[in-house]
RNA sequence: CGGUGAGUGGCGCAGCUUGGUAGCGCACUUGUUUUGGGUACAAGGGGUCGCAGGUUCAAAUCCUGUCUCACCGACCA
């Protein structure tokens, strides 16, 4: 390609609503450009890295196994409402009606839609098991769209469904599924991990969660120094310490806390956060609709925060989490919660299992603006796992502590069960001859997100350096002053049909701009090799290499120069 | 959805307080100059100031409404 004939469409300047390094980027190398909030296009840059990222994908599934389909973007509503997430989804759902007033959805997934075409396709177990995938344009109207192409309304997602007639089968699909992604994520040269994650709302049991490490990554990931142990924070287990500390028998005393807070009450009193208390309210959980005004109050040591996730799935807590105002718990605790007494409570208590194995703790006294010291519990509580783990805790397999680092969700892998066969009558017959309701998993992958997550782990002050794989071009060709020279014309031209004919992606330069111009452009565009051509090096038939993560530079002789490249 | 802020040539901004009919840098066009890291000079094209209404002799500037966008919080590939 001739930069002459080419969009480049690079800029100097940043546009100010750019908030991350990789949307800087994208936009200064003319990859996207936005359409609206969440909507952008993609120009020929970004494009040819979106297609090489879906290529790789397409290769990998291809080879574990994976058949390739497409299903429509516009999906009936009834299909919806077949399998319950008409209602269940909320706004994020864009719902559209056609020129009949019939409803519709722009898809943000397709379970629906790939349901209803299995249970029509495929009517005998010899038939199974099936992965179809699909890499397609996904729709979802956030609440919120932000970092570009990384949290968008409208984004291509590889999304596959697999059917099988038991778990056992589902799980070896998993498996296939979990190398396959680990294979892909390699390929494309990035850093990554698998975690442990939760299902969420898509539903099912076992789920395994990809991430790009990288330091504006909007997830925590919890890893073991001396294990391969990954989790995402929110499912990361805080297992529960051994109870070493002994009470010092002193009594409790109370203590006037006029600082207003537990935090300038440790800090003055030289007492340490980890042993103090702090109460959360939260809303139970409650079978009857009508007398559903119950709550339950949560203890957490005071340097720890309360999981979300972890406490919502507890029995008595009602989920989603709703946390009381503090009017709320003040009202029902005739004092604020802060200095309520998590000794003498009315209401059911869940206590941290690090609050739990506490002694000589501070803690509320059970009215306003004091709080006792000394405290222990009459009897070890029944304790729960309701925190986040920190860095410092053991790892939950017994092997090292943990880190946490930022991570970017580029993939999911998911085993559903049968919450959408069931609902949508998915079944086959059995090698028995009965019918039988098929069990399905479901593995995405955000092929734009992965764009925007390799520009955040590779990059640098002049701009994007793309691992060789996802490059939108191998090679920049950078002739010198070449309008005014005839043989370093020939020499361009010469090595860009070599390359050319050689199959190399070759992005000439040929505008008539000065050096620094097109040092500074090919740079931003973060092409990954590049050869100078000059006059000084022309006299002894010599061009310049330029590798652009190392910086190294070497001469070649113009002969050799298509078997360097070729041998990159 | 709640909180904050912003809408002025393609991009980044000034002007608004103290109304008088729009300016700077980048980009773009032409010419000269320069030539291994965003050269310099000159000439030029392009905006009616998010939209609607109001006040006024006169509105980018004041008032009202409205739309859009970004950032911070709860959801997600």
């Amino acid at each position: 390609m001739r930069t002459s004939q080419y969009l480049l469409s690079t800029q100097k300047e940043t546009p100010s609503d750019a908030e991350v390094i990789s949307h800087q980027l994208m936009l200064r190398a003319g990859m996207i450009r936005k359409l609206a909030s969440g909507l952008y296009t993609w120009l020929p840059s970004g494009l040819r890295v979106l297609n090489k990222i879906a290529d790789i994908v397409r290769d990998e599934m291809n080879k574990a196994g994976a058949i390739e389909v497409l299903m429509p973007v516009v999906q009936p509503a009834d299909l919806w409402e077949e399998s319950g997430r008409w209602e269940e989804y909320g706004p994020e759902l864009l719902r559209i009606k056609d020129r009949h007033q019939r409803d519709f959805v722009l898809g943000p997934t397709h379970e629906e839609v790939i349901t209803a075409l299995v249970r029509n396709e495929i009517s005998s177990y010899k038939q199974l098991p099936l992965n179809l995938y699909q890499i397609q344009t996904k729709f979802r109207d956030e609440v919120r769209p932000r970092f570009g192409i990384m949290r968008g309304r409208e984004f291509t997602m590889k999304d596959a469904y697999s059917f099988h007639m038991d778990s056992d089968c589902l799980d070896k699909t998993y498996q296939a599924m979990y190398k396959a992604y680990s294979n892909i994520f390699t390929r494309l040269g990035l850093d990554f991990r698998a975690v442990i994650a939760d299902s969420g709302a898509i539903g099912g049991s076992v789920s395994h969660e990809f991430h790009v490490l990288a330091a504006s990554g909007e997830d925590d990931i919890a890893f073991s120094s001396g294990s391969d142990y990954a989790a995402n924070v929110e499912m990361a287990e805080a297992i529960a310490p051994e109870q070493t500390a002994v009470a010092s028998g002193q009594p409790a005393s109370e203590k006037a806390a006029t600082q207003q807070s537990l935090e300038a009450f440790c800090e003055e009193n030289g007492v340490s956060l980890a042993q103090a208390l702090k109460l959360v309210m939260v809303k139970a959980h409650s079978e009857d609709e009508q007398n559903s005004d119950n709550w339950v109050v949560l203890a957490l040591r005071a340097d720890h925060t309360l999981n979300e996730v972890k406490a919502e799935k507890l029995p008595g807590i009602a989920s989603p989490l709703q946390i009381a105002s503090e009017d709320t718990a003040a009202a029902l605790l005739n004092c604020p919660l802060a200095f309520a007494n998590p000794l003498a409570l009315e209401l059911p208590l869940v206590v941290d299992h690090s609050a739990a194995a506490l002694v000589d703790f501070v803690c509320g006294a059970g009215k306003a603006d004091t709080l006792l010291t000394n405290a222990n519990w009459t009897d070890k509580p029944e304790s729960a796992d309701i925190r986040n783990v920190v860095a410092g805790d053991p790892s939950p397999d017994g092997n090292g502590v943990l880190d946490i680092k930022r991570g970017i969700e580029v993939g999911h892998i998911f085993q559903l069960g049968d919450k959408y066969s069931k609902a949508m009558n998915c079944g086959v017959l059995s090698e028995s001859g009965k019918h039988q309701t098929l069990t399905m998993g479901c593995y995405g992958i955000g092929v734009s997100r992965i764009v925007a997550a390799a520009i955040e782990q590779n990059h640098d002050k002049y701009g994007i350096i793309w691992p060789d794989p996802i490059a939108p071009f191998k090679v920049a060709l950078i002739p010198m002053n070449m309008h005014k020279s005839q043989r370093i014309m020939e020499a361009a031209e010469r090595i860009y049909a070599t390359l050319t004919a050689q199959g190399v992606e070759v992005l000439f330069d040929d505008r008539k701009e000065r050096p620094g111009v097109m040092f500074n452009d090919m740079e931003l565009i973060g092409i990954p090799h590049s050869i100078v051509i000059g006059e000084r090096n022309l006299d002894n038939q010599q061009v310049e290499y330029k590798n652009r993560r190392s910086g190294e530079k070497q001469l070649l002789d113009i002969e050799a120069v298509s078997d360097f490249i070729a041998s990159l």
